[in-house]
DNA sequence: CTGCGTAGGTTCAACGTTGAACTTAACGTT
DNA sequence: AACGTTAAGTTCAACGTTGAACCTACGCAG
């Protein structure tokens, strides 16, 4: 029992294979009379175009591939199915593939190796470096997630993301209108790919600045990778410090997490007390007690943003960063474990 | 700049383009020394395969579609991330979408339309039926992820998963084993797709049963779906009426963070008080305080097996359930916020 | 030196689809 | 009546790869 062709249903209706390719397709002229006869005759054998062939032939494959670190992290799930959603939504097919941020398995998968013919491929880069991209032989075209700083963005690669800079500014803004005048900031690296975290960083020393108040170097928490256990450690080092503060701006909201169970645990805080900023507002902070504010990075807009970019032709296609709206979200209700509307917005322009 | 051909690489080194499939393919016979030559020209040209071509002629795919009801789940986006890394392992390329559980969804998807040429087709039901299995029409072979009681059992589609009545009476014998007597269970369902809840159900009421404890209705908590807000209240409506227990057992972690959640919020338990047992073993479950025990479904064996079924010639593809080997993991050290290796398992076979 | 096996190739057709170019009959115009 | 137009098709080649069949020179046994 092989597989229902053209040639099998034009045979069963008595018309040539391009007659029913063009019902098919919708395109050439075909009888009404003749098209409802193709139209049955495809139900009941059950034809199915070969996308093989059809690819051969130089159509569109309708494939992009989505390159993450790891997919066990709630906001690279989150990402990728908001991702898969928007493509299903264009019929578009999804190829997911991890690197677990390894700089080789990123530049293997950038050329897309032992992939199917791409139509796009995102790429959320860990290690990636610009003479990777510059020695990329792969012709797909090729878009990273994420604003990467000087290191990726001199390139003509386009990368769809949120303004750092101005998001992490508008989250340290949110405390400091709450009247916090010694916010401490959990997340800065300095081993590995830190450009995310030196944005991120720069967006809280900007707004500092900006309110006037001189930056302390003791309300820094350090960690290595964004992550719970290394959130609730630099809060632990913070306290253990004793340094004092009233408001804590994490560069993710796992590490916020992290930094309240500490919290939790030596019983400090809370949100009115010592209010929280997270970022990438994954859905599992909506139930978090205590509560904790974040920034929203509009996943579904920006996976919007990418495939735009896929459909455009390659000429019409922009290079660097394509800025994202972020929104602020606080969640200043005391409702818990039901998901809540956000209350308060900011908005990403500054 | 067009994409680099067999042909083009035969040109530059002299041969036949066949003699450079033999090449990349490790075929037929070729010396030591056009290979080299061969090869250097592969690289320098930057050739790589047509897999539509491939395809085309009747070659494998290489790709294998997962389909999950929504990646946002944790649950769903570790296993998604498991069986990527099982299949990458491989050589082979995973397609993903998703169906919010809709059976339409699931089932136009089992029919995989739209994807491209499929060597397997996996499939994590909620709401498909057997009727949908039978009136099923692509040959692309169907694996459904867990065990999904008499409804889809009967069939011959092969599934993969742990023995649900099992490990449910594993993990309430976890609970009996501490000498508990009165333990209630959460995520019992009444509507919707069920079936993994009752089974689970099943295998709390037999471990009890074996154990000579009497079932009290008064200690079941139902909910309509798996998620933490549910659980959350489902543990709030046994308290507020009154009942009360010395153990619980969730139906998966989620519903036991939602759980864990109502018993801090009124300071009841902690693990030594009333110990909580989960399903799935997420990874975020780790990191939990209070910590709770659950049952580990052994992912990566999962996946691994139902790559080796898509992998198997069509007749020595097996029907029915295919059983992974399940582990309960009770975490009964200290230590929060740190990954923790399991300190007591017990094992699937009883 | 004949014949035969084999290493190391080559040639050709076919996989299923569709753009381009072609055909045919019916119809409308002047 | 002759001509142009158009609707509704048909035919053919090509996309890149590879299995099957074929070719050829060389080494070696008899």
């Amino acid at each position: 029992m092989t597989r229902v062709r053209l040639v099998d249903v034009a045979a069963h209706v008595g018309v040539s294979a391009k007659t029913v390719s063009n019902v098919v397709n919708g395109t050439g002229m075909v009888s009404d009379e003749v098209r409802a006869r193709i139209l049955g005759v495809i139900e009941d054998l059950g034809y199915r175009p070969n996308l093989a062939a059809r690819q051969l032939r130089g159509g569109p494959s309708g494939m992009v591939a989505l390159v993450m670190p790891d997919l066990r992290e709630p906001y690279f799930a989150e990402y990728a199915s908001n991702f898969s959603s928007a493509a299903q939504r264009r019929g578009m097919t999804v190829v997911v593939a991890q690197t677990q941020g390894d700089r080789l398995a990123e530049r293997r998968m950038s050329e897309g190796v032992g992939l199917p013919e791409l139509e796009g491929l995102v790429l959320s880069p860990l290690g990636l470096t610009p003479e990777d991209i510059g020695e990329r032989r792969s012709t797909v075209p090729l878009i990273l997630i994420g604003e990467h700083g000087q290191s990726l963005a001199t390139s003509t690669i386009p990368h769809v993301g949120v303004d750092n800079i101005a998001a992490a500014a508008a989250a340290t803004d949110l405390l400091l209108d709450k009247g916090r005048r010694r916010i401490a900031v959990i997340g800065v690296q300095e081993h590995g790919s830190t450009a995310t975290s030196r944005l991120r960083f720069e967006g809280y020393r900007r707004a500092l600045a900006q309110a006037g108040i001189d930056f302390d170097p003791a309300l820094v928490g350090h960690v290595e990778h964004f992550n719970r256990a290394e959130g609730s450690q630099a809060a632990a080092r913070l306290l253990d410090a004793g340094t004092s503060f009233d408001g804590l701006f994490c560069f993710n909201d796992t590490l916020a997490f992290g930094a309240l169970h500490t919290l939790a645990v030596r019983a400090i805080g809370g949100p009115d007390d010592v209010p929280v900023v997270g970022f990438d507002n994954i859905e599992e902070g909506r139930y978090s007690v205590p509560r904790f504010a974040s920034v929203d990075t509009n996943m579904t807009i920006a996976s919007d943003t990418i495939l735009d970019i896929v459909a455009a032709p390659s000429a019409a296609r922009p290079g660097g960063l394509q800025r994202v709206p972020f929104t602020v979200v606080d969640r200043d209700d005391d409702v818990a474990l039901v998901p809540r509307s956000p209350t308060r917005q900011q908005t990403g322009s500054r």
